[in-house]
DNA sequence: ATTGAATATTGGTATAGACAACTATATTGC
DNA sequence: GCAATATAGTTGTCTATACCAATATTCAAT
């Protein structure tokens, strides 16, 4: 289980261990672990070592402890990252949902002063834009807008679009898109938001604007979407520092 | 600087000592710490306690450290935190606004079965509900009402919701906030909304539910704020997984 | 002047032991 | 029976020491 000559740290072989024990269902939420001092004297390494082990889990949120009582395995075991970048596929199948898209306009057209900032390019430049419905179970979720820099991604097509840019651009032209920032917002449906999600006048919609960065730091895209209020709501998982 | 015999435990005076020296200004991002050895001869401490003091600013983002070379306070200390979980002083604070409350309604009302299923106590269970005006530059900004069990934190008072919750919790009752779950959407403005927020019938709104959890993962409050659409965008950094 | 080896300094890992603070259980005294 | 006390077990804090691994510096050989 745990081996002293391995060039990997004692205390890293026992977290990963605990870990095991964990995800495989044997440890489960609620249990109590051995105490440190079972633990220091079954692999016959120092406390300390047990110690740095069970900080770094309690600090990854895999286990807590209780003074005086023991530690014990969390409740909620791993909640899957939202807060963490998507594409809508993506999204929808969390939700279990199937996604599809129709394609409403693929043009390019010259970046406007606004654009070419957060895009950070020269103004005029050349922008594909990309103006799709996102369906869930085929029926409307979201307008999407999405502007990217046609010289970074070359030979774009409406066909490739009609699938999945994230995989065309990660897989094929092996970019790595590696986070960005995102700003929701609330507000009253206009009227081409009300015609193409097919939802009343003066409906309330959730606008999210996001832009996305590459490996090197640029940008790559910048989406904006327009989320039917009654079908779509966006959770996230905090952290107090 | 460091008092040995203090109830305080020496790494938690030692890291509240750094974290000042940090934003008084005097160790500037990029500056390299002394050295763990000079810390622990200049206090008369040993070296371990120094080193959990600094591990414990290295998992907070405040310092980063370089095997060889030394341990360096971070650059951007203070961008990270969104997808942080703030209190609504902190956020405001954070956008360079002034926050005050105005409290509206402070009372114990029996759980009903939604409030106590989120809550995680018995129905009927007496739960805390205040509701405040919150107000950015003395401008209403959000409504918002928390729930809290009585069993848990006992003897709050009108003049301590007045004053800063968060505070009181985690500085006098000693109880750790360290993260939850939040749910946003968009909705129109209610009858109460439009009276209490000051703004025009029909008006937009974000609604965003909260959990928070304490250390041994109790749920510690259910928060609903509905915040005007006009004055409040939110904002979060994604990370692509 | 440049290279290369030795030395010093830094953080990383690990040990052994001590006592404090807290919890649960068993025992004692009434 | 019940309450107070003792005891054992848990995590929390702290010390002192040792050696490892990575980096920086010093100094000698070329």
């Amino acid at each position: 289980m745990i081996d002293k000559n391995s060039p990997i740290p004692i205390y890293h072989q026992l977290e990963e261990s605990i870990k095991q024990l964990i995800e495989s269902g044997q440890l489960k939420p609620g249990d109590a672990l051995p105490s440190e001092r079972e633990y220091s004297e079954q692999f016959g390494i120092s406390r300390m070592t047990v110690r740095q082990a069970i900080i770094n889990l309690v600090n990854e949120r895999f286990l807590y402890r209780v003074r005086g009582k023991g530690t014990f395995v969390m409740e909620q075991k791993f909640e899957q990252n939202l807060q963490g970048l998507t594409s809508f596929t993506e999204d929808m199948k969390a939700r279990g949902m199937e996604a599809s898209s129709k394609l409403i306009n693929f043009e390019i057209i010259p970046a406007d002063a606004k654009l070419a900032s957060a895009l950070n390019i020269q103004e005029h430049g050349p922008v594909y834009k990309i103006k799709r419905i996102r369906l869930a179970e085929n029926i409307p979720m979201a307008l999407e807008r999405t502007y990217i820099s046609a010289n970074l991604v070359q030979g774009l097509t409406s066909e490739i679009v009609k699938n999945s840019l994230y995989y065309y651009v990660e897989e094929t032209l092996h970019m790595k898109i590696v986070g960005g920032t995102q700003v929701i917002e609330a507000s009253i449906a206009n009227k081409e938001e009300v015609k193409l999600l097919e939802i009343p006048e003066l409906s309330p919609v959730m606008i999210m604007e996001r832009s996305s960065k590459l490996e090197d730091n640029t940008v790559f895209e910048i989406v904006k979407s327009t989320y039917r209020a009654d079908r779509y709501k966006f959770m996230i998982d905090l952290k107090r520092f």
